[in-house]
DNA sequence: CTGTTAGCGCCTTCAT
DNA sequence: ATGAAGGCGCTAACAG
């Protein structure tokens, strides 16, 4: 591969002459520049990239932290991953997609620091090492979600209003009439769990409608949410449980629920109201009946963090912003035949 | 941000042996390394990336290469990449999601090269000037799909058995009764149309069925996938055509056949068959009735390239291997009621 | 407008 | 088992 001086030789002009000619930084003669130019073009030449960076103290690739075991998008993640990429686009940034297996990570992350100028943190959890890790770091952070409690107001982030957004859903049930209602939450140690629950237990507050501790379930990590969906409504549909409707963390879980529904001769949604946190997918109109969803704007989640995180390159001042992306309610056949 | 020379004064040693005890590339006292351990700590010290990318030429990243214009991952796209992130993870590479836009592309492509290792490069058209870029530069290079003809045995790939594919799904249909099927296919300038056309008239022919040229209609750019099979499946059924199967080169697609057979009072199948190539999201089965698919293996199509181009960069020959992930064919009540 | 010099922070010989 | 010196390919600061 040849270098700047190769083309500087050929050319008979100095390295800053050809550096400069790539990178445009200083007026070159219009004659000099293409002869700079078709020399690079005939011995294959590019600027070498960890070269520049190097230098310039630079990358110009933003990561993406997904946690290490998930190793897995979801469809939500790829509504995130889509407005990311397109913003990134836009900027001229590269996506860096960081997920190095744990024993593996260890060894790499130690080795060296990441080769980003800034990172975008996917699924904060309650305790989060890797949040912790940035900030002593120093790196540009910003997270999608609601960051830990105790870094709340100490970096940038972006979020639903996911109180309001399951507190809406809890009152919409009520004022159908229901009065026992299952919630089939995210993991317990996803700090986006905290919100949601609480969001519902203030719209079964202002009802005066008692809860039992058994109400709200968090999803494990062993099985897939298709299978905990069902499982879960199975349970309480042989129990022949008091439960009448179910709120479910996303899409598949749904199709869970559904299917055990169907199994066990319950008819959604006049036996059973299903709502659900969507994962973005065209899908939930295919449901039968099709399904009611509280939409988080994925692709927005992901375009609005990229742009903060970017700004926040640029600007260079450890600014921290949070960004409230709103959720909406589309009402469809499964909570309500009207 | 210490370097390392900083930790190596402080530690009282030199910056090798500071290099050494990272990298363990030769053996340091235990007291040695236990003194630079703690003080690299202490000093929140991480060798830095780029200069030792530049130092032993090598990133261990890999670039994964989409269209610029489309910008969008699909449900597939997300399966591929699901695959090759998690043989990246168990590798130890990290991945560099490459999607700049045309403008900046030029300006960026023009100055720096790729800071990568290798690329996986996605959705190959006939003409693409990607892969005519990436062979001249000599970059390791592993193609998801079939390579334009001209490369086809000057390049590593990773593809579906088509040919076969298509004709599986055709003669499975022509088995039914049919004899007037409607293809929609992939964009014509994508290299999937050509194999899965070439398969699908293999299996007319064996049959002695004649084609009409406006029974393999390929996808425009300008409409979505759900609206394009809307819309061709609407126009069909309203001309009251003798159609009386339709093959979609994916679900979404499927989904606007769908919807057009419902508004036009169609049932599938016993008024349309429909069977999908399907895009590996897990709702094929929620319709109604579920889908027929063709299974693509996404995963599985992801995971091969990966590891393909990993073993490239490591034997550092210029391998030309080929490796065709299987599909299968999925029967469901899509296609006929029994 | 163009050339010269000195790094960027690491790794790699070659010494010892 | 450890040090010292040179170089990876580029940019930046200073010169002219």
């Amino acid at each position: 591969m040849a270098k700047m001086e190769d083309v500087a030789k050929v050319a008979g002009v100095s390295k800053s002459t050809v550096s400069n000619v790539f990178s445009e930084k200083r007026p070159i003669s219009k004659e000099v520049k293409e002869r700079v130019l078709r020399i690079a073009n005939e011995l294959n030449y590019k600027p070498n990239y960890w070269a520049r960076s190097l230098a310039v103290k630079e990358t110009r690739i933003i990561g993406l932290n997904m946690q290490a075991e998930k190793v897995k998008f979801s469809q939500f993640h790829l509504s995130l991953l889509n407005g990311v990429l397109n913003e990134c686009y836009k900027q001229g940034y590269r996506l860096l997609v960081n997920t190095l297996s744990d024993n593996y990570k260890n060894k790499v992350e130690f080795q060296t620091s990441d080769p980003v100028d800034g990172e975008i943190l996917l699924d904060p959890e309650i305790e989060d090492p890797r949040i912790v890790g940035r900030m002593k770091q120093n790196i540009p952070l910003v997270v999608i979600g609601k960051p830990p409690q105790t870094y709340e107001d100490k970096l940038s982030y972006v979020d639903n209003n996911n109180v309001s957004a399951a507190e809406g859903i809890g009152k919409h049930l009520i004022s159908l009439g229901h009065k026992d209602i299952l919630f089939l939450n995210a993991p317990s140690f996803r700090t986006v769990s905290m919100d949601r629950e609480l969001g519902f237990k203030i719209s079964l507050k202002e009802a005066g409608i008692e809860l039992d501790s058994d109400q709200v379930v968090y999803k494990d990590k062993k099985s897939s949410s298709v299978e905990f969906g069902y499982e879960k409504a199975k349970e309480i549909l042989i129990q022949n449980n008091k439960i009448t409707a179910i709120i479910t963390d996303n899409d598949k879980m749904a199709l869970g629920v559904y299917r055990a529904a169907e199994e066990e001769g319950y008819s959604i949604p006049n036996d059973l109201a299903v709502i659900s946190f969507s994962d973005d997918s065209v899908y939930a109109t295919e449901f039968s009946p099709p399904l009611s969803c509280v939409h988080l704007n994925g692709e927005q989640l992901g375009s609005e963090s990229a742009k903060l995180l970017i700004d926040q390159l640029h600007t260079n001042k450890p600014l921290v912003k949070r960004i409230i992306v709103p959720t909406h309610f589309e009402k469809r056949g499964s909570c309500s035949n009207s």
